[in-house]
DNA sequence: CCGAGTTCCGTTAACGTTTACGCTTCCGGG
DNA sequence: CCCGGAAGCGTAAACGTTAACGGAACTCGG
């Protein structure tokens, strides 16, 4: 049970040779030649030979470095996010982690010119947001082949090679979505519009088919309709919609999957139907929040942008750190936000994007605290 | 900006002493006058001295050991709770965490005693349920007064120094529960009955508080009725419904805040209700599953047990290590399961309470890996 | 005035890793 | 034969903290 973990030493011992060596082996620096390596190899992995974080960080101080690429974003999303991974670095123990912004003014503009910079500077990891994961697909790849672990927040960039990747379950989201809508039409029939970024988009195909079956299933009286494609552009979203809204008379409620729920809100006013409609939408922002408030939007799906953020640079850590441990691929759960509870989001939204007077708050009553840092 | 942080040996020079009174100094050991000790203090703060975490795990290699005094439980609440401590404990990267736990049979039976046993052992941190906070109150400031920091989960524990304590937000809770049970009433008149554990639990009180301002704010149809306390004893739980449910003929919906909702549910089932009211219920265990599935529960919000374990020991070890950074208020917002996700949840919690297969997951792609570990 | 006991403080060896440096050995070209 | 260089390996000094030991000064009873 509690046995000394094994040491570099200790290897060298068993082998008869030296620390330095065993070091060099690990680490494949040149100066070892195939055969001792391998001993070094099969020795370590037979005493379960673990790096000892502490005397790794003690001794060679380098910091990890690693590169944010998110876009700039309509809504404080990506703010959240980018508060989330700083919080996250700030409070890892070991304080050796040094995060850099690469942020895209507009969406997909410039992101892979912004991956291949990262690569070039060498950073040590890289969390990103893949708008596009197809076009970046082969950069990402590039990043993995240097050896830069890449991690993507919100939305996935399969077979990339990416380390991993942290998003909101999207069969939950989607499910939530639809069981809510059938509750809140309580038994009303009618159809029902759903609009996405891109169906090509694995997350939005996911969610749009959950929140179809689940519709399906318990609520046959409704329908869903085929979805809307809005890229997050505004004004194709407010055009597509305004067409919708006029063209189905049976329309009885919406579901926006994204966060670009303000065009689709607007489309809805001016065709007069925004006390008729049962809308449900995707994330929290301050021009979404009159909305919540007057009912219009009945409820709106968190994201939790923050958590997201956290989450990715702990998982770049952690493997940075030890070689991956936790798993890599992550699905939060929404939050539901209502009028009810709305506030409370509210404040820990402000809370989290200032996030200045949580730290080194005062103090009431530790001996532990005066002896280290009075 | 990058300037090396100060150290021991920094104190020491600019004082012309030497590092190891300024180590003394600063832990208030014996062995130095209360003069130069002053100096020392005054010094360090001066300098922004800041331990080094890394190079005192590495000297002492002394492992935290902290006391887990948790309940049994009727449901798999307590269970995802220390689950979710163990997790975050293995997944800390300095491994010197080592968790006891002292689980209690019964609610509130030998409560005090576990602790005592806690404080006797000399642990170095707590992290406790306190079922009746004002009976525990004394014996949670013994603990602090031998300088041993407790954090309270799920219910706090006021005034009694407790370092800090994580829990479900009562107000999101209470609000939320509110605005779905207005929603899916869609109109109705009625009265809803609200069963707590105890009024005289704080967050128990301010649930129902929530939920009754809401209701009332925003659902003037319906009228939230007096709480029924439970005390967790199913018998009186079960009694209590009953009898309400046979007098209260408006009753229309019933909001259970405790996870005592199965002698609730009976009671409802016995007096053939279960069809007729709108129930929300709060956690998620095998017992309720059926109950969302066919509809009789129509909403749980669940209090995430495992993420409220992973707090807590968070909390604990970031003050025992670095002498407390973060917030010791943690209010986490509750999830919300219907029929559509319920199966998410289920499958994650599952997950979570195995925990095996989620370690030392095979790789695909690392040499960082290949090279520390292999 | 001497030894024993305090009080206060300096010194030093750990802890496990990284990194720079230095020492062999071996090989090919002059 | 000797020199330059490279490949392979050992050595040792860091990194910042803890903890144990030792020594100087001072106190006090005998």
């Amino acid at each position: 049970m509690g046995k000394p973990p094994t040491t570099l030493r200790d290897i060298a011992q068993s082998l008869g040779t030296s620390i330095g060596t065993v070091h060099r082996a690990l680490h494949d620096n040149p100066g070892v030649s195939a055969a001792t390596k391998a001993r070094v190899l099969q020795v370590a992995r037979n005493l379960g030979y673990r790096p000892n974080l502490a005397a790794r960080y003690l001794s060679s101080k380098k910091t990890l470095r690693i590169s944010v690429n998110t876009p700039q974003g309509t809504t404080s999303f990506w703010d959240e996010v980018r508060s989330g991974i700083r919080d996250e670095a700030e409070s890892i123990l070991l304080e050796n982690v040094e995060v850099e912004f690469r942020t895209c003014p507009t969406l997909g503009e410039g992101e892979e010119e912004a991956l291949e910079a990262a690569i070039r500077d060498q950073v040590d990891g890289i969390i990103i947001f893949p708008s596009s994961p197809q076009k970046l697909r082969a950069a990402i790849r590039r990043a993995t082949r240097a050896n830069i672990p890449v991690v993507c927040v919100a939305t996935d960039a399969p077979q990339s090679g990416r380390l991993g990747m942290v998003g909101i379950d999207t069969l939950a989201s989607g499910s939530i979505a639809a069981d809510l809508m059938g509750r809140f039409l309580n038994g009303k029939e009618g159809s029902i519009a759903v609009t996405v970024f891109d169906m090509d988009i694995t997350e939005h195909s996911e969610k749009y088919s959950a929140f179809q079956a689940t519709l399906e299933t318990f609520y046959p009286n409704l329908q869903t309709l085929k979805p809307v494609e809005d890229h997050d552009i505004e004004k194709e979203a407010y055009r597509k919609c305004r067409r919708l809204f006029e063209e189905r008379s049976d329309l009885a409620g919406v579901y926006v999957t994204t966060e670009a729920s303000i065009p689709v809100l607007k489309a809805a006013q001016d065709a007069k139907l925004l006390d008729g409609l049962t809308i449900i939408t995707t994330d929290l922002f301050p021009d979404l929040v009159p909305y919540i408030r007057s009912s219009a939007v009945i409820a709106t799906i968190y994201q939790r942008p923050h958590a997201q953020g956290e989450l990715a640079l702990r998982m770049l850590h952690e493997f940075l750190a030890e070689g991956g441990r936790r798993s890599h691929q992550v699905a939060l759960a929404p939050h539901l936000v209502m009028r009810g509870n709305l506030d409370f989001f509210l404040r820990r939204q402000t809370q989290e994007l200032s996030a200045k007077e949580k730290r080194r708050a005062p103090r009431e009553n530790s001996a532990e605290y005066a002896e280290d840092f009075a």
